[in-house]
DNA sequence: GCGGTTCACTGAACCGCTTCACAAAGTATT
DNA sequence: AATACTTTGTGAAGCGGTTCAGTGAACCGC
């Protein structure tokens, strides 16, 4: 396409501008080492020229690139979508960009995709995993500043984690699908069989026998369409579950869709319940019982903790937040 | 955080271990100017180093960057989403990392994004625009190879677009709200004062016309909590339309959500059709009349405009793509 | 009035890659 | 045999910032 770049004004023509070196305007402009009369020079000059900092060459040369990677494990999920999204905004807001990676259901994928952010120097990394996540993170997290949202990471300590308290989650999800008369009920989650000791699937496993409930397991893609095929199957099966339990609202509507094609009724003749209450959800008919995880404070978290990392001296101590699951009970289950 | 990069291996030292000049080993991984035998060497060499080339010092010296930016009008937007999602695979698949940028349904918010984008160097840029976009937009597309996704930008000749026949789109929509008796309609559009003569509207008032409806178009924001109020107002006064017309599905979920409130029944009392189908309109009850834009299609055909244009060498013609409305009947409408 | 600091700023090297002008060697042309 | 192109490769100058060692002036206590 034989583009030009349009020149814009460089460090060194302001600095010719201002009369003074280089250097000297590379600092004022951080607010270093100069003398406020200085800074506040270089700073008017700069507006009148226009200038402004190429994240580039910065970046080239050691400093900040003002990008943030956010990767993602499945971006077919709508609640990591409107993630996303949140993050997206929360991040513009603090004046950086946003480079985003979906991994797409492959967990093989996210590492590479990580390093390959990691090379286009982003100045931190949110990371959605979705498991197995195998080795190498470590060395990720050494090199920039990393907040993991939802699942950890194996051998990483990272800057910063948002975690979904999903034992409890699970707990009062069976809880309240117990209380409602229900015994048999199938859990529909993406994580089974790759990490056989995840939080979700001990929880399901204690409450479960403590509720009397006869509980089973399925591992499912994160995504509507991953869903709707296993829902057919399940549903059409003679022992079809009282309930099921979907760990994404996203796994939820495909079990919608499948019992829209198998003509059955939710909640009389299977009882749904989501994970993540995307804002559709209550719009369905009936509208789905799902446990809220409020997007804009997890992104808020995630970014928080991100840019104290990013601007903190040495490695901290691990920012932490634990997000408590709240239950909408609508009627999908009765 | 004091991180420190692990230092990779540089082409400096890639050079030395071949023999060869930096200069060479630079073409030679290009593949350019250079004997098939050295190339072969050099090729080895960094596979046995571990060698990556360093996208930053790459974009600073003028090369690409393999990163596309990718703007979006509105992120909220659930259609949108589903297209972030979409182009993000194809790039990723080119090859290519995206820096998703959102200028949260504020129009005056689009140039600077794109100007940042700018300055990140990327290699290209999506837009899917929410007018009016200002001037400036040539100058953008001046430096980089540019596709836009639905509306157009003023004063410019991009490189490629993937335009939607909203024309028809419009038409066979009331059309089919007429053919359902339907003679009030408001159409929800986000575009309308913003840009008067804009394709859309035209539509309306003209098929309109021709059908004998009563026909009104009224503003809306482009997400649920934009139209939902609106909703509310609207179905709430005296002279209620018999039918609404969405100029997205998002927008329509919103007025799904107002009926709910007040009750009303969809299609009994008002008349619901949207504009995109996305996976979930079929879900809801009742299913969505609404007018499929293929996103994977779009997708797919932006992303082929916008690595023809990279590729190419001096100027192109503009790539374009009109996409045919295919409007999917569902019980919303009756 | 003198060593010792601190402050404000400069010069030059450097980040890692691309590119341009040019050279050496090989091949064609007349 | 002399001239003129190719082909393959080199050296050095950038790209636009940052950073580090160093310099001169001002300030300090005594």
């Amino acid at each position: 396409m034989e583009r030009r770049r349009e020149s814009r004004t460089t460090l060194r023509e302001l600095a010719e501008y201002t009369g003074l070196s280089p250097a000297a305007v590379s600092y004022a402009l951080r607010g270093l080492q100069v003398s406020a009369e200085t800074e506040q020079r270089v700073r008017e000059a700069a507006a009148e020229l226009g200038y402004e900092v190429d994240p580039i060459a910065r970046a080239l040369a050691g400093g900040a690139t003002a990008v943030v990677g956010l990767l993602v494990g499945s971006l077919s999920d709508f609640w990591n979508q409107e993630l996303v999204r949140a993050v997206q905004r929360q991040l513009y807001a603090a004046g950086r960009s946003t480079l985003v990676a979906d991994a797409d259901g492959e967990p093989a994928r996210e590492l590479e995709l990580a390093e390959r952010l990691v090379a286009q120097r982003v100045d931190g990394l949110v990371v959605v995993p979705i498991g197995p996540a195998s080795g190498g993170w470590a060395a990720i997290a050494r090199q920039v500043a990393t907040v993991t949202i939802g699942d950890a990471l194996p051998g990483v300590e990272p800057a910063g984690e948002v975690v979904f308290d999903n034992e409890r989650g699970v707990q009062q999800s069976l809880q309240h699908l117990s209380n409602q008369g229900h015994t048999r009920v199938t859990v529909l989650s993406w994580a089974v069989e790759t990490s056989p000791e995840r939080q979700a699937e001990r929880a399901v496993a204690g409450t479960a026998a403590a509720l009397g409930l006869e509980c089973r397991v399925v591992p499912c893609a994160y995504s509507l369409n991953g869903s709707r095929p296993l829902a057919l199957e399940l549903l059409a099966g003679t022992d079809r579950p009282t309930a099921i339990l979907c760990m994404s609202d996203s796994i939820a509507y495909g079990v919608y869709a499948a019992c829209a094609e198998l003509e059955l009724s939710i909640p009389g003749d299977v009882a749904v319940a989501g994970f993540g209450d995307h804002p559709i959800s209550q719009l369905l008919s009936p509208p789905l019982t799902s446990t809220v995880w409020d997007v804009e404070r997890v992104a808020e978290s995630a970014t928080d903790f991100l840019l104290q990392a990013i601007g903190a001296e040495g490695p901290q101590a691990t920012l932490r937040e634990v997000v408590a699951p709240v239950l909408v009970a609508r009627r999908s289950t009765g």
